[in-house]
DNA sequence: CAGTATGATATATTAAAGTGTATAGGGAGA
DNA sequence: TCTCCCTATACACTTTAATATATCATACTG
């Protein structure tokens, strides 16, 4: 097969993995169907441009020819832009389960300053999704909310957004520590970007 | 759609002419009829990855997807690799010196890790050598870099990385405007909310 | 003028991309 | 369990990209 089409299909996937896009949500987006995007996510499907670029565009990114001389400085440039370590699909899931289980609550209407509360923390919690190494904090964290969602305490809604609070700073201070697996590291990351 | 697909074929008829290529020599080397060369780039044909990428491949091209967030500066380096050779003699000159001077750091055995991360951080900045408007900063790190031959400090060794890093950074980021990617928030800011 | 290269088309054929619909199997929840 | 949502896959069908071959007009050139 076209070596080169597979690392294009797999760009894709991965891309719209990172997006935390389903085969069908992306389908709606790039007006594709479903069926054809796992073909090609996985079937070695010889893409025509118009579906590339279709997909590409849906999923915020562009087709684009550089000369060959020219191409490590490119990756170089989009490592720099998209290096944002990706959330494992669990993690993800797991996040998006909170999400939608916070709906839920919003909806028994139990303390309106309390949830907003609830809410944000979730949303700071929430940018640092793709550190989230494994789900079990996640996991007991919707234990809580479930607790809320019967017993309807808002003692229980209260400690979720503590727990919330306190995953979002472990993981924090996990990503500035031991953010990269690199090895023999100086005293300062060679490899970081400090721009910003 | 059409409208993507269409500068790539303009893009494709573009390289081909810049090089001098006619036709029929493309189809040659791409293994792509003329006939069908031709097609594609008046006929507005939707053309498949791998015809894509035979003749991208052909005119030393490569086909890639980059983040719409990093067009703009991935748009600075194709443009600054094909309009000319546009580095500097000046820029050259002192890129050499450097490199020649890497290998002087190296005889002397300092810290291979650190050594290695320093060429790494060279070649990356390297690519990015036409880029190089003044040598000032270039200048700046050699002198680090002689204090590391004559004192052999591996903090200066570590320095001039840094150095090599942020030029890097400055020079790929010239032509992106950024707006700060989500992630990693910095640690000052995680105790801010304790609500309640 | 004869010889030659280029690019645009034509035609017939084949291989396969793309569509629509429907479904099987896995995982997670209620 | 039953129920969603996900992905992979199947099938019949339409469309079209790609190939092979050939022709034609337009240059340019010795």
């Amino acid at each position: 097969m076209a070596y080169e089409a597979e690392k294009l299909a797999a760009a894709l996937k991965a891309a719209r993995e990172k997006k935390g896009l389903s085969q069908r949500a992306l389908s709606a987006r790039a007006g594709v169907p479903q069926s054809h995007i796992s073909k090609i996510e996985n079937g070695g499907v010889n893409l025509t441009v118009s579906s590339l670029t279709a997909i590409a565009n849906a999923l915020d990114l562009e087709v684009a020819l550089i000369p060959r001389k020219a191409a490590p400085a490119v990756r170089t440039i989009t490592r720099g832009v998209e290096d944002a370590p990706k959330a494992s699909p669990d993690a993800r899931k797991e996040v998006a389960r909170i999400a939608k289980q916070l709906d839920h609550i919003k909806a028994l209407n139990i303390d309106a300053s309390a949830i907003d509360a609830l809410q944000r923390q979730f949303r700071e919690l929430r940018q640092f999704e793709n550190l989230i190494k494994n789900t079990d904090t996640l996991r007991h964290i919707r234990e809580t909310l479930k607790t809320v969602e019967s017993a309807g305490g808002l003692r229980a809604l209260q400690e979720a957004a503590q727990q919330m609070n306190s995953f979002r700073n472990a993981l924090a201070h996990a990503g500035i520590e031991v953010d990269r697996p690199s090895l023999p590291r100086p005293a300062y990351r060679l490899d970081e970007n400090n721009d910003e």
